[in-house]
DNA sequence: CGCGAAGTGGGGAAGATCGTCCGTTTGGGT
DNA sequence: ACCCAAACGGACGATCTTCCCCACTTCGCG
């Protein structure tokens, strides 16, 4: 908010400095809204400065995104980080929480829903951002299968499912997504904790994403 | 294919039926791989005749579309009803196998799949047909928990939670989409055999997909 | 208070799609 | 075989969207 650190690489004049925090938020709540599609030019005018200034602050739309995006995936890392060690203790609460919060996470900022869910999508320093909770995801769902609070087939990759699942009911209908969601977690989690017939085995899909 | 019985309102000249047929079946395996969003220009180069002919056989988007949706929504009626005469006898096997046919047909149409989940898409006809398919659905739910095959908390619309969700599916990566559904798929039906706790309440969102 | 750095916004370029015009070809009835 | 009407197709103008640059203005540090 108001620390304005940023990088110390050249001091920036004060109204310099204001105009780029306005395109970052503006950025921030369009992205959110609209997902990562947005036009550059709406982003300058939702900040309130002319198209020029945001093109002289960010030289690309990856880097004005990842800007943004990069500050939200440490809040994500972090969080994810805290259900890992949580995870120890309480196993299937680690993992109902964690799940409720990337898909709230993801209904909240369609951007960060489309770069979740689609590898090839953002940054490399995004990426490896991902890679990272995906690495203590993974440690979730063994902890959750170690304790035995989840059906033995179950998989990490199911996370990634449900993920994607999300990002269907937000494309039929962004407004009522935020209503349907809870169902459609609860199911998946109803599915993992059952002990019915085998699920049919993890496509060999879900590798490329685990890179 | 050879029927060519189309409208009798003006027999069409024989080069003229032929170019007719040719659009329809590109448009048909265009909006299969690439959704409702096609460029018409695209299907006239596919059909391997000029834009001009593409406009003077149909005067909108919509009403090729619509030509092109309506044959295979016949097949979709067709078979939803033969579900629904086969959930009488086996209500688990045909919940499964519907279940298991519609995510098939979204697999390898994606125009289908868009119609199918973003009520306001489509022709008149077209929502027309849909109704009457999700009534099937509805009575194909009810008799499987008359039959008590399921938890009693499922909801006909869980069936449609479930198409939305395998369009997160194909929009995230609509190549191996063809290999990640039976997984998708066993995991809702496996939540709906289960006995876990209680699902959150339907949300009110479906309602206007009853209508 | 003056000068240079930064900002402004309008406008042109590029790409895509739509839908129509018109010269040319082709079908098929006689 | 002939000939007219119907159909063809490629190209063109219009519209839309987004990206990015240029000539002019304004701010604020020293």
């Amino acid at each position: 908010m108001t620390t304005g650190g940023s990088s110390p690489s050249k001091p920036l004049r004060a109204d310099a400095e204001r105009n780029r925090s306005a395109i970052l938020a503006a950025a921030a709540r369009l992205l959110a809204k609209n997902g990562l599609s947005v036009s550059l030019d709406d982003v300058a005018a939702e900040a309130g400065v002319g198209s020029a200034t945001l093109y002289r602050r960010f030289s690309s739309r990856d880097e004005l995104a990842s800007d943004v995006l990069g500050q939200q995936m440490a809040e994500y890392v972090a969080r994810t980080e805290a259900e890992l060690a949580r995870s120890q203790d309480d196993p299937w609460g680690a993992l109902t929480s964690y799940t409720h919060f990337v898909v709230e996470h993801q209904i909240a900022d369609r951007a960060f829903a489309e770069v979740l869910s689609s590898p090839g999508l953002g940054t490399a320093a995004l990426r490896e951002d991902l890679d990272r909770t995906y690495r203590d995801l993974q440690a979730i769902v063994q902890n959750a299968l170690d304790a035995k609070v989840v059906r033995p087939d179950m998989h990490c990759s199911d996370l990634l499912m449900l993920f994607r699942a999300v990002n269907g009911l937000i494309a039929a209908d962004a407004e009522t997504a935020t209503e349907a969601w809870p169902r459609l977690v609860a199911t998946f989690l109803a599915a993992w904790r059952s002990d019915g017939p085998a699920l049919p085995p993890v496509s060999a899909v879900w590798d490329r994403t685990e890179a």
